[in-house]
DNA sequence: AGGCAGGTGGCCA
DNA sequence: TGGCCACCTGCC
């Protein structure tokens, strides 16, 4: 039923953690560890992949055979293989931000998905004050009711936005979306009425990306930024959530800021990497609750 | 039992 | 602009 297990070569290595904190550390819902299979399992767009660290520290997936369209490029694509991350890391402003030094030290080898634009602003529409327990079922429920099957009786891919217009409201809330029901339906059916309004947006430069994102209803800043650094590559986003504005209050003493500031601070301090370094910053605080 | 969670949008001064 | 609050739902 699966593929045997295949080598993927990243310019720069993975370790268990690193792994660990890339997949499942709050920039993607959509990926579990399995226990008995000693790897973790997680589906993008019509696409299902199981990946693990070999004992030689190796990357391997493996996919859903036959018929899978899930090989060694759509991993790449996906994980950014080709990235040097290393080198990337390297050009955000450590040197001279001891905090942003401390939070890079504390994740080594933490990285950013290229996920699917369309899902990544799905899912980041279901974050809103939810926790990623929660936020993953909201997802697995909308994929299991609205999305495709990708195996027999085996985990559904995301609904694209089009199947998500054809639901009502009132489904939606079914599936545990709570009030953000209301605002993704609305949204569905613009981007129904539009088809490649996602793909245009996805496009654009950074700026003209976000103030597009924001004409959604149920879409603000933080959201907007969300899909912009983990589904659109636009590494300059710099999303600003409670855990980011503690980190600007407690560790920047940036008391008093509006969020507005805060989020220009963000990405005139840290740079053309802000989003990157974010993630840094998110996970160290996360860490320490 | 009440408060709060990876927000957003509306309303009011 | 800045502050306050409702909004679903589930978990502590």
């Amino acid at each position: 039923m699966w593929t045997q297990w295949e080598p993927l070569r990243p310019q720069t290595p993975f370790t268990a953690f690193a792994l660990r904190e890339t997949l499942d550390g709050g920039q993607a819902f959509r990926w579990a560890y399995l226990e008995s299979e000693n790897c973790w399992q997680g589906t993008w767009s019509n696409h299902l992949a199981q990946l693990r660290l070999a004992p030689d520290q190796t990357l391997q997936y493996r996919a859903p055979s036959p018929n899978q369209s899930t090989d060694a490029q759509a991993l790449q694509d996906y994980l950014l293989l080709d990235f040097d991350w290393a080198a990337r890391t390297d050009q955000l402003p450590w040197r001279s931000d001891s905090h942003l030094k401390i939070a890079i030290d504390a994740f080594p080898g933490l990285r950013l998905l290229n996920q699917p634009f369309a899902e990544a602003l799905l899912c980041f529409m279901c974050s809103a004050t939810k926790q990623i327990p929660q936020i993953k079922i909201m997802c697995d429920n909308l994929a299991n009711s609205l999305g495709d099957e990708l195996l027999p009786g085996g985990p559904h891919a995301l609904p694209s936005w089009n199947q998500i217009a054809q639901a009502s409201e009132d489904a939606l809330r079914k599936l545990g979306l709570g009030f953000r029901a209301k605002n993704i339906k609305k949204t569905a059916d613009l981007i129904a009425q539009k088809p490649g309004t996602l793909d245009a947006i996805e496009s654009l430069p950074y700026d003209d990306a976000q103030a597009h994102l924001l004409e959604f209803p149920g879409v603000g800043s933080k959201i907007a930024d969300c899909a912009l650094l983990f589904g659109a590559r636009k590494y300059e986003a710099f999303p600003v959530d409670t855990w980011i504005l503690k980190v600007l209050e407690k560790r920047y003493g940036l008391h008093g800021w509006s969020k507005p500031q805060l989020e220009q601070f963000g990405r005139v301090h840290l740079g053309p990497h802000a989003g990157f370094a974010q993630q840094f910053l998110f996970a160290h605080e996360r860490a320490l609750r």
